[in-house]
DNA sequence: AACGTTTACAGACACAATGTTTTGTATCTT
DNA sequence: AAGATACAAAACATTGTGTCTGTAAACGTT
C-alpha cells in the first residue's frame, strides 16, 4: 500500500509550480489556474490535494523544514551543543540545494506565514540550546535572554537570506561560518574594523 | 488649495480600518469591502483613491517611513555617523508610538513588500553611514562588508519586531539601546555569558 | 495478465470579490 | 453665497473560487 505514483507526480508538479510562479510574479498576484495551468494538472485535481494555495505552500514549507531538520540532526546531536557552526553550515548548504523554494519563503510571500513557521523552529532550536548551555555551564546571560535570542535569530535569517539571493556563491559556505563566528566572539566593531565605538 | 478635509478624513479612516482588520485577521483574509465597512465609506469612494488594499498598505507604510525619517533626522545628521544608539533609541520610541502599524508591516504582511520597503530602507542608511565610516577612518572590515551589513539590519529588524510585538515593555527603551551597544562591542559570546566558544 | 480501486480530467455550476460607471446629494474651499 | 469636489448608492461585467458531476486512464495487487 505504498503511496501512489500518480499522487506523487501530481504534489511534485503543483509544489514546482507554485514556487517558480512566485519567483516570477509573487504570491498574491496567482491564482489556483495560474498553478494547474503551470503545472499541466486540471483545477478540479488541484482541490482534490490542497485545500487552496495557501494550504499548497504551506505544505512546501513544512517539507522544507523536514528536510531540513533531517539534514541536520547529526550536526545537532553531534556536538553538545552552542554555536558551532555546523549546524549553519549545514543550513546553508541546504538553502544551496533548494535555493528557489528558500527564497520564495525567506522572502516573506503569502503574508509572512511560511517565514514565520520557519523563524519559530529556529527560535525554538535556538532557546533550547541556549537553556541548555546556561544550566550546563551555570553563567547567567548579561542580556535580556529573550532579547538575546531574537537577535541571534534575526541574525541568522538575514544570512540565509542574503545565501539565498546570491545567484553565484560569493565566497564558500566555510568562509561565512567562519566569519560568523568571528562576528559572534569580537562583536561588530571589531568585524567592522574599528576598535572604539563613537560615544555621543 | 490646501487638502480638502474629507480627503484627509476617508484616507485616514480607510487606513486605520486597515491596520485594524490586518491584526485581527491577516491581510490576505481581507476583502476591499471589509475595509470600507469598518471605515463607513463606500466602496467606490475607495477605489477613488486607491487602485486595491495593496495601494493602500502601501501607502500606510510609506507614511511610516516618511514619519519615521522625519523624526530620525536630527539624530543622524547630529552625530557623525556610527552606532551611537541615538537612532536607534528614536526608532523604538516611534514604534512605541505607532505599535500598531509597525506589527502590520513587521510581521511581513502584504507578502512581505512594505516590510522590505522598511528594510530597504534600513540598509541603504546603514551601508551609507558604514561607508562613511570606513573613509573617514581609512580602515577595512574585517568581515565582507554586504554579509556585514545585512546582519546588522536583521538584527536591527529583529529587536524592533519583538519590541513592537510587546504589549507591555519590559524594560525602557534606553535599557534596549545599552544592551545593543555592549553586544556590538563585545560580542554575542559576552553577552551570553560565556568567554570561550565550543569549537569542534 | 486481469482484477478492483484510486486518481485525474473536462466541463458546468453557484457564489463571492473586483473594479468601473452613473446619478443625485452633501460638504468643502474661496 | 457659488462653484467645485468628494461622497453614497446601486447596477454592472469580469474574474476567481470552490464543488460536483460522469468518464477514462493509471495504479497496486494477486
Amino acid at each position: 500500500m505504498a503511496e501512489d505514483r500518480r499522487t506523487r507526480r501530481t504534489r511534485r508538479a503543483l509544489g514546482s509550480a507554485l514556487v517558480e510562479l512566485v519567483l516570477e510574479r509573487g504570491f498574491s498576484a496567482l491564482t489556483v489556474e495560474d498553478i494547474t495551468e503551470r503545472a499541466d494538472v486540471a483545477r478540479a485535481t488541484f482541490y482534490a490535494h490542497f485545500k487552496g494555495k495557501d494550504d499548497l505552500f504551506a505544505r512546501v514549507a513544512t517539507d522544507l523544514l523536514e528536510q531540513l531538520a533531517q539534514r541536520l540532526e547529526p550536526a545537532v546531536s553531534g556536538s553538545a551543543v552552542g554555536f558551532t557552526g555546523k549546524p549553519l553550515l549545514e543550513m546553508l548548504r541546504h538553502v544551496s540545494d533548494e535555493r528557489d523554494t528558500y527564497r520564495v519563503v525567506l522572502r516573506g510571500e503569502g503574508d509572512g506565514k511560511p517565514l514565520q513557521m520557519f523563524v519559530d523552529s529556529c527560535a525554538a532550536a535556538t532557546a533550547q540550546e541556549f537553556k541548555a548551555r546556561a544550566e550546563r555551564n551555570s553563567v547567567q546571560p548579561r542580556i535580556d535572554a529573550d532579547l538575546l535570542a531574537r537577535v541571534w535569530v534575526g541574525e541568522q535569517i538575514a544570512v540565509l537570506r542574503w545565501w539565498a539571493e546570491q545567484d553565484t556563491p560569493p565566497m564558500p559556505a566555510e568562509e561565512v561560518v567562519r566569519m560568523l563566528l568571528d562576528l559572534a566572539l569580537h562583536g561588530r566593531y571589531w568585524a567592522s574594523g574599528f576598535t572604539a565605538p563613537d560615544q555621543d
